[in-house]
DNA sequence: TAGTGTCG
DNA sequence: ACAC
């Protein structure tokens, strides 16, 4: 049978962030304890390193990937790599765990069948954080973007399609999940700068997980 | 331009 | 908030 893990919280209402995107609050909880184990089991293949962006600066989070498509970033610029330019092996594979984490939150949203071949993990510290983006170095934006945040909470920036637009601020808290798509495909997003504090399963550090379809 | 530094 |  198809399990009721996500009985206590997949059922409550999406946030509405946009037309086409929302925060599922605590969506990913009845799943922690899995998710942790498998993030672990990704770090021993595929170990957490730093990227530089093109222009050469170190990003202040720790990165790693899972799936076929792993995200990267050098001098030579932003894309997705079937090979971890660390170990020169392809990427862990992507636990069905997330597969079908992702796929019923993107449903959620109104997006069906949704299916990642990318999942980017990316370790917060305090004092870490994300500069305001888009994700767009994936071959199609017709799939939506699932993003889920464990350990230490975060202020997650939500812009526009245009930078100049100022972001609003939402707290994301351990468990919650946001997606977006269509026309909110593009939107400029970001994380404040992570405030100090423990968190109770990952200690001074917030991770999240951003799955994506990127290939073909 | 997934960055840092500076200015109201 | 904005420039680079």
């Amino acid at each position: 049978m198809q399990h009721d893990l996500f009985s206590t919280n997949g059922g409550s209402e999406p946030i509405s962030l946009g037309a086409q995107s929302g925060l599922l609050r605590g969506f990913a909880l009845p799943l922690q304890d899995q998710l942790l184990d498998a993030i672990q089991d990704i770090a021993l293949e595929a170990p957490w390193r730093q990227l530089f962006t093109p222009g050469g600066k170190p990003m202040s989070v720790r990165t790693t990937n899972c799936g076929t498509w792993g995200w990267h970033s050098d001098r030579q610029g932003y894309r997705y790599v079937a090979h971890d330019p660390h170990t020169g092996k392809p990427w862990p594979q992507l636990p069905e765990l997330l597969q079908q984490l992702a796929r019923r939150a993107a449903s959620q949203l109104g997006f069906s069948d949704f299916e990642a071949d990318a999942c980017l993990l990316n370790c917060y510290e305090p004092g870490a954080q994300m500069g305001l983006h888009q994700d767009r170095d994936e071959q199609s934006f017709a799939a939506p973007i699932v993003s889920v945040s464990l350990g230490l909470p975060a202020q997650f920036l939500w812009g526009g399609t245009q930078r100049n637009e100022r972001p609003a601020r939402i707290e994301l808290l351990h468990g919650d999940v946001v997606v977006w798509g269509g026309v909110d495909r593009l939107r400029f997003h970001g994380v404040a700068k992570l405030a100090a504090g423990k968190h109770p399963q990952l200690g001074a550090q917030r991770i999240n997980l951003t799955l994506r379809h990127a290939g073909n």
